[in-house]
DNA sequence: TAACTTATTGCAACTTGTTCGCATTAACAA
DNA sequence: TTGTTAATGCGAACAAGTTGCAATAAGTTA
């Protein structure tokens, strides 16, 4: 099962790295300059989310939201952080606020989904 | 628009009380003896949300999940809470530890979403 | 108690987000 | 250039949640 360079995983990649923030296919096809089917657009995103490339994340409006993961030592996103969605402005962006958590003996965490919502600077 | 005390509203509210996790519609559904249309589970579970009875959080599998708010004393349910997610058992828990947070100035947080998933102790 | 107002319910239809099946296309290795 | 099979497009399917509307019933008033 190895990975093919196609021109739709570049064009969805490009655009989540170039915004910088967690957007929705929705989002993702309608920024799109070339057209890109629905289901193409998820699976695109799925396997890079299979593949460590980029995260997603679910906020409170069920919806799902993809984000390139940053590494580089510069931006600096720690594994575990906070998102923020702006009601407003309707984008999510990952907050280089890490979340400390502790959970009762017995209980083991695999992973997290932790959404802040409600105005981003520049809506406010 | 003053409430009125129903058979249904007080199914819902007895179950989820009891059970003292939080559920989804379909779990309530599924536990009620009685039978109670899905449409209305949902507009009692979002008058209970209005009224600040219960809770809502949303999964990362985009579902809704709804939880009585502990406000007694005795156990003691922290506002901004975090939340379990057993992928075994498919229960979610509201966890006593508080979520603590900060954002970049100019950022205003109105709500917050913040689930933990894993393995709970009674399936570990 | 009986009449009345209107919150609540059930049902069906609808919306939206996501996935799936399948035939077709195109990466890329041989 | 050929062959293998990952990736795509399209439509259908699926699931969660909402909405419109007519029928029901809680609770108020007389
Ligand atoms: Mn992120
Ligand atoms: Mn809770
Ligand atoms: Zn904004
Ligand atoms: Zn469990």
């Amino acid at each position: 099962m190895k990975r093919r360079n196609t021109p739709s995983k570049e064009a969805v990649l490009d655009l989540l790295a170039h915004t910088g923030k967690a957007m929705s296919r929705d989002a993702i096809e309608k920024q799109l300059e070339v057209d890109i089917d629905r289901a193409t657009i998820y699976r695109v995103l799925n396997r890079f989310c299979e593949d460590g490339i980029v995260h997603k994340i679910v906020a409170e409006d069920g919806k799902q939201y993809f984000a390139v993961c940053i590494t580089s030592d510069e931006k600096k996103i720690p594994d575990n952080h906070f998102h923020f969605r702006c009601t407003s402005c309707e984008t999510i962006e990952c907050l280089p606020e890490p979340v400390h958590f502790a959970v009762p003996v017995g209980y083991t965490v695999e992973r997290i989904n932790c959404v802040l919502s409600g105005i981003c600077k520049d809506c406010s």
